[in-house]
DNA sequence: TGACATTATGACACCGGTGTCATGAATTTA
DNA sequence: TAAATTCATGACACCGGTGTCATAATGTCA
């Protein structure tokens, strides 16, 4: 066998012509039960596959989904956020499940990526996934939408398009974690994360956290609150200013576990004992949650059905069918650290 | 703007013919510098993108690498062995680095991958990407290899083919392990992992651990020894059979890390102080090590490295250049557990 | 100034499928 | 039995680029 072999080769064996091949391999009813027969048989011999790149010139669809990561570029380079590697893994095995295959790219925000991959016909659709600053995305958002691309995204609210998000409920959660301490009398309150409306999740999950604690007549103080990015490195330096400026709390609430992780380590450090001191509650439920010490305390987001969701509502937009905005429900995992 | 823009409006709005267009594109030296510049120029105001589809099918590549994973059937549905994950990270960053976009597809063992991607001019070249079973795969290895297929794979050595394969210096890594034992006085060596040669890798790791021992007059008992594939669970309940037999020791040795952690666990709950009455050491050095708690001590596989020494190599396979078989060092990093 | 190399471009076949239209044979209907 | 319908198939244009060959214009050298 010199090349691959074609739907030319197989026309040649069989007797019969290529477009009758091309027919038979797509299952067409116009074709004779006994020349599809004929056809398989020799294109299994001859380990034939349907040329992709031609197939797809001609149909002018890929069935093939994109995904581009915005991974915090401040993080260390070789390591990926784990909740968004959690998210890569859930949304490759939907993607399986669906006879779609993934292309996976990395992006920086700045970079040309509004239009790359539809437009080159590479892709059907797009998923976006990053946490972070999407304020800056707005702009290349428009042009997705001018051009009429297919792509949904997590978190990331699309102005007057909410059909376009997937994402967990960042106010409902901060709720929890809020009647979570409440429950528990904890309610010297301090919060780590990102209060402002940069990071739009994180800002919720403050939202809902410090609207828990109003509703419970509980105010927090503005100076327990410290900025972070979601790394362990950030949530550390970002508690260990805190533990310096003499900040006393008896609850710490901090927009992601890996921030929460840093916080533990900080706390640790300055003898606080968690969470006989401090209780901890965390956001995402990365797998290291459960594993750190004390055993992470978290608002779980579901990485497997937010995948999926991604997928399944990326294919309806790709196929015209109407698209629900997906509000996914966060869940409280106690563990130790509250 | 209705539909794609195409290389033949471009050449409409230009005055030129389309040929030229293209050939302005891919900056041939055959094109006026004004031509060109006037082709970009329109090129990008009507946001114009090479179809990438057409261009594959033209020149027969893709500039595309296709990642199967093969995760372990056995362990959970919804989460990724967090080696491989990690993996996929660096694979992925590597190869935007390269200019080539990544494919990424789960697979199990059994399906018939192996011929799929290349032979569909989906992708240019293969990573082949699991623990495990190897041995089911050598049949289709020899189906790649006839085809012609251009793979490299992770771990598995393919009969006669060594320069396909990237992978740890898995038996210097159980000797490192134990070199490490043998340093703290601490010869009464557990093994549990897989040490039949039914897992190549986790085979090595023991042969080298039990190599090392014995070159300093340490034997490994088979009785310490148990069956484990990689997660938390079966490295559990390995140890928990070790414990239940009443079989005593002072350092255990695991295939990998996911094993150890499970290890811990289990000896934790038989209220078997880790690192005092036994020392833990894994492999791997996943990110959860760091924050399980004793840490643990482990033996890293650079996975930052690995997918980048995968990428290189698989594309200088793609290229017709020479490849080396690549081993790459392990490194022993001490924490609390030992 | 005629022979020849160089430069810039256009025409066109080609990659390997898919979809439409035309065609001939077999089957059903009036 | 002629007309209508169904079935199975072939011919062919087409998707949007790339690469080869031909061609015209300009420049170079003897």
């Amino acid at each position: 066998m010199k090349g691959k072999a074609t739907s030319f080769d197989i026309a040649h064996y069989a007797g019969v012509s290529q477009s009758t091949v091309s027919r038979a391999l797509r299952n067409s009813h116009l074709v004779n039960e006994e020349t599809r027969k004929r056809v398989f048989d020799i294109a299994k011999k001859l380990n034939y596959k349907v040329d992709k790149n031609a197939s797809n010139l001609r149909t002018q669809q890929s069935s093939t989904l994109a995904l581009l990561l915005f991974d915090d570029p401040t993080s260390d380079e070789s390591q990926i956020n784990p909740f968004f590697l959690a998210m890569l893994g859930s949304i490759t095995r939907a993607c399986a499940k669906e006879g779609y295959d993934l292309l996976v790219s990395f992006q920086s925000a700045s970079a040309d990526w509004q239009a790359d991959y539809e437009d080159s016909h590479r892709a059907d659709g797009i998923i976006l996934l990053g946490y972070g600053d999407y304020i800056d995305y707005q702009p290349k958002f428009n042009t997705l939408l001018e051009q009429n691309t297919k792509f949904v995204c997590w978190g990331a609210t699309v102005d007057n398009r909410p059909d376009l998000t997937v994402c967990c409920d960042n106010y409902g959660g901060g709720k929890l974690a809020a009647e979570h301490f409440i429950a528990h009398s904890r309610t010297d309150c301090a919060f780590i994360g990102d209060a402002s409306d940069h990071s739009p999740e994180f800002f919720s999950r403050f939202q809902g956290f410090k609207d828990e604690l109003l509703a419970n007549n509980v105010k927090i103080n503005e100076r327990k609150m410290a900025n972070a990015i979601s790394t362990e490195e950030s949530g550390y330096h970002a508690t260990r200013s805190l533990i310096a400026n003499n900040i006393k709390f008896n609850a710490l609430f901090a927009a992601s576990d890996l921030i929460a992780i840093g916080a533990i380590r900080a706390l640790k450090e300055a003898n606080i004992n968690v969470p006989k001191d401090v209780a901890v509650v965390g956001f995402d439920n990365i797998a290291i949650a459960s594993y750190v010490n004390p055993p992470l305390t978290t608002i779980e987001q579901n990485t497997t059905i937010a995948g999926q969701m991604l997928v399944e509502n990326l294919l309806k937009l790709i196929r015209g069918e109407e698209v629900q905005s997906t509000l996914l429900p966060p869940i409280l995992i106690p563990r130790k650290s509250s």
